[in-house]
DNA sequence: ATGAAAGCGCTAACAT
DNA sequence: ATGTTAGCGCTTTCAT
């Protein structure tokens, strides 16, 4: 690797001089040396340290991105959007980290970032407080936080983007409301966090508007020890094989379930017990994945804006200086009607 | 952030005593200095930065991962083993990006590294040249590449790791074979990389070793103009599709799929057509992804030791001054039996 | 046992 | 228009 120094050498000017050209100080050089300095760049394939560079200027095109696990299709999926995005607009890399739901982890990735000069990061995080991400802010981090909104009345120095997870839970609602279903159910796991509170009144709130003999409740499937990958969609299938040992008459016709992953997991212990998808039950899913396209029957899920609210998360991240607001809530992109809802049998 | 300095002078002693410190040469000061350093930097909260440590030894704790997609679930699983492994054994941080098989977007990437210090990288190329992999061994690199092998006889300063693909393939029509199935097909996408030509031996080794009376095609489905996300399952819906409009007495009735990805979408296009999986067609996949477990009726695969793959490869790159094998091959971790192969019909 | 000082490759005043 | 130079925070000889 050649420096600085060796294309100034080889272009016979001084280091500032080249310094200046890389940085587009253009106009302080006569174009006949900028050509000489541009050749030597060129003669010795010389690319500048942005190492050394970040050493000076206190700044790196490095983007912190947290998130609970790699192996969680829809958070692969924010992943690769944010990487997209960083990478084609703002020229910044992506430095991941996942945590698996550990507060250590969290923290040490913090911790790592901070050492690694990185300044900007995008939060995904389950855990229920904020502590560690706030106080990465007090001390200095440009924090994006996603599917969370802010404290009330708390300035935390966190920027919130998030779906409008109560208008994406209403919406998968309405649709099996519509579709004739009055015994409802929303399936979720262990641990109340913001966004999962925001789909059950979403989901209460479409079965209250739809009148009083629509029954809904809420379905805990159990506990995620371990983040691992297919967590969710096995509280799923266990959460289907406790519908299934229902009598018929009192079990839920209408599934809403709280994710993608989870409504997979829902339809595999539906089918695993006997029970048809639509005919017996109905299950609509929330997130959009493009998986969701190929299971049998094909899901009905509510679309998540994830390139928008992706491309949102790196702005507020790479512009935090810019005035910009700190709050922002995407409306799902709608409906993806396929084939796991239909009317209930009767 | 608080630096070297401040700690020196809280502590009253010298940055290169604090240096030492914190490097392990504790033998150089006596314990009451080392308290005293200590006690400055918990005082403090200093963390020394990466950033300045490594302008000095020229060496940064982190890993690249060039990954086609992460949007694609191997991928992602992949790359969440590397992380997972770098981090706890290694104490490395993973800068990743995607190249959705293009070379220019390759070829950057490694620059950025070259940029940011990094100098160890694992790499999952779907282009057919490793030219880009290896122009950055030559300046340097400790390179580490999946699912592709040495080029014979030449030393390519690249190592390998990748999963016995000829055995996984063979393993996968072994199975169809013995449920009886003699009109066999694989399905692939266009272009022939080594790992898909491997594949393709193994299914063809498998159908010749079970006697003449067995068919065995291979199917290609069409391009991947812009790998995305959902593609190769579009491609494999797509060729269900072709394989449907068949008489039925041509048809392959049993199908080894490239991947699971593939297989996901083959049975999507074969419900789609009418064809019933495993009654009409049976399907099995390579991979292993926990979705394969997902669908329905459950994907047969061949599971790969994805994890042992990862710790590999992250140990290849981040030891590779050690004297290790610069190829490896993992044999498949087994079949998983699920639903989607039976008895053809007769 | 401890400290002084020379860089690592770059940027940005501040000269000239 | 171009050059000199002082750091950025750390490691590492080499002195003391």
């Amino acid at each position: 690797m050649s420096t600085i120094q060796d294309v100034a050498r080889h272009a016979e000017v001084s280091v500032s001089t080249v310094s200046n050209a890389l940085n587009g100080r253009v106009d302080r050089m006569r174009p006949e040396t900028l050509a000489r300095v541009e050749a030597a760049i060129r003669a010795l394939g010389f690319r500048p340290s942005t190492l050394a560079r970040q050493l000076k200027t206190g700044h790196t095109p490095l983007l912190g991105l947290l998130v609970p696990s790699l192996a969680n299709p829809m958070y692969s999926f924010i992943a690769r959007e944010v990487e997209a995005c960083a990478q084609e607009r703002f020229d910044y890399r992506l430095l991941i980290g996942s945590t698996y739901r550990d507060p250590a982890k969290e923290a040490a990735f913090f911790e790592d970032l901070l050492t690694h000069g990185v300044r900007r990061v995008i939060v995904i995080s389950s855990l229920a407080d904020e502590g560690h991400v706030e106080s990465a802010a007090r001390r200095g981090m440009a924090l994006v936080s996603y599917d969370r909104r802010a404290t009330p009345g708390q300035a935390s120095g966190v920027a919130h983007v998030a779906p409008d997870n109560f208008a994406a839970a209403q919406l998968a609602t309405r649709h099996l409301i519509e579709h004739g279903h009055r015994r409802l159910a929303f399936v979720t796991v262990a641990g109340m966090t913001m966004s999962r509170r925001d789909k059950i009144a979403g989901f209460q709130a479409a079965a209250a508007e739809a009148g009083g003999d629509v029954r809904a409740q809420v379905l805990d499937g159990g506990t995620l020890d371990e983040y691992g990958d297919s967590v969710i969609a096995e509280v799923g299938r266990a959460s289907a094989l406790r519908l299934a040992a229902l009598p018929a008459a009192q079990r839920p016709t209408g599934l809403v379930a709280l994710n993608d992953l989870m409504a997979l997991g829902l339809m595999a212990g539906l089918r695993e017990a006997g029970l048809q998808v639509p005919a017996d039950v109905s299950v609509v899913g929330i997130d959009g994945l493009f998986l969701a396209a190929l299971s049998n029957p094909g899901l009905t899920t509510v679309r998540l804006p994830v390139r928008e609210m992706a491309q949102a998360m790196v702005e507020r991240a790479v512009q935090a200086e810019a005035e910009m607001p700190d709050d922002r809530v995407f409306a799902p992109a709608g409906l993806v009607v396929r084939e796991s809802v239909g009317a209930p049998r009767r």
